[in-house]
DNA sequence: GTTCTTACA
DNA sequence: TGTAAGTA
């Protein structure tokens, strides 16, 4: 169960994280000013990346190269935190009379439908979903 | 030698 | 986003 300790354990610098992801330091440290990735910092102000952030990072270049812009990133990234801190609140604790909800839309589905073609509005329409307006889809 | 911040193109 | 400058 201390896995989620492992997965966030700050073990990576910047160049490390550049080679796996195959971002550059400045996208990185651009999407963590937009709070995209949270990466903890050693004594000496370097950047410590742990396994998750370094997954986020994958996940954002993903759908970066889907074409979606950071609001559609944050939209998506943000949820999929929500669906964690779900998860792992009732993983351990979970009566069989306890009810709770998932968020309504999975990352996974959410994928999908970027996958058919949301994106497409985007070559038709003026402002696509893919332009910030994913949140649309999130009611 | 690497990473950080700030700032300009 | 890339890159330069000045640090730590």
């Amino acid at each position: 169960m201390d896995d989620r300790i492992r997965r966030n354990m700050p073990l990576f610098s910047m160049s490390i994280v550049g080679e796996l992801t195959g971002l550059s330091a400045r996208q990185i440290r651009y999407y963590e000013e937009h709070h995209l990735v949270t990466p903890e910092r050693s004594k000496g102000n370097r950047r410590l990346f742990s396994f998750n952030d370094v997954e986020r990072l994958l996940e954002i270049k993903a759908l970066l190269d889907k074409g979606v812009n950071l609001a559609g990133i944050q939209h998506v990234l943000g949820m999929k935190q929500q669906e964690e801190l779900t998860s792992a609140s009732v993983s351990d604790t979970q009566s069989p009379e306890t009810e709770y909800r998932k968020p309504d839309l999975s990352d996974d589905e959410l994928r999908k439908l970027l996958k058919q073609g949301l994106f497409d509005a985007g070559k038709h329409g003026k402002t696509s979903i893919i332009q910030g307006e994913l949140s649309r889809f999130f009611h």
